[in-house]
DNA sequence: ACTTGACTTCGAGCGTGCTCGAACTGGAAG
DNA sequence: CTTCCAGTTCGAGCACGCTCGAAGTCAAGT
């Protein structure tokens, strides 16, 4: 269990990898303040730490959700505040909790409407062909 | 139980209120051929039919499970073309309905973190706040 | 008769979230 | 040493789904 093995780094394109994005996108994110400043290597490289792809990953999963890059933004600035905001970044999240819950409350009902015009199919193609 | 009020017939911005939708977003899914051209009064407006509408409301609720315009017109498409399109149709739902789940199935997964997160934010504000 | 307000068509513009091309740089493999 | 590939910055461009402004029409209310 050496320095080495603890100490990962990934180059943008390994990051874009392991979490699922583009290596435009990532460039984008850290230009658009979702992601602090991405340590560089001696020739201006990025270099992606453990913790920058845990933080990436979390934003692939609030974005998922359907939260908006501002909102993301607005989360990123508070985790660079450090403890002083743990309450603030807990409000945030319940409050998406919220909408998520309540999108999927939707979605449930929309399903419905799929169910209920597939049935209506079914029965109509039993009918007539 | 006479005509008038078994033929009802509503106006662009009766109908958009209605279904939730602007009566700019009305007249750009006509155009798109989301809804098959809108019957007109004698000088030329929008008459929406009981039918229009619950059309319109399928039409937002394709929408709300995220279906892209592009679909939604093809399946607007199938429908103008009578039952011999019944099982594209059913088809067609049936695939959404697939994309639904799995997109309900992600939410849950997402959901999760959440959790997860609140928890440990949570936590930290005890240990630290 | 006049005003009001909702309607018409048309094409342009916008917000969001990327996505890409251009021009350049630097390290590694053959 | 050259070739290659992945990286850099910058600003422009794109796909999607609306959204709106302009200029005009028409019917109903005062």
């Amino acid at each position: 269990m050496d320095i080495s093995t603890r100490e990962m780094s990934l180059t943008v394109g390994e990051a874009a990898e392991r979490v699922g994005l583009t290596t435009y996108t990532l460039r984008w994110y850290e230009q658009e303040g979702l992601v602090g400043r991405v340590g560089r290597d001696s020739s201006g490289r990025r270099r992606y730490t453990e913790s920058d792809v845990n933080w990436l990953f979390l934003l692939t999963r609030l974005r998922r959700t359907g939260m908006p890059v501002r909102d993301m933004r607005r989360y990123a600035e508070l985790a660079r505040h450090g403890d002083s905001t743990l309450g603030a970044r807990r409000a945030l999240f319940e409050a998406h909790r919220a909408r998520v819950l309540a999108r999927m409350a939707e979605l449930s009902e929309d399903l419905k409407v799929l169910e209920y015009k597939i049935d209506a199919y079914r029965r109509a193609e039993e009918e007539s062909g």
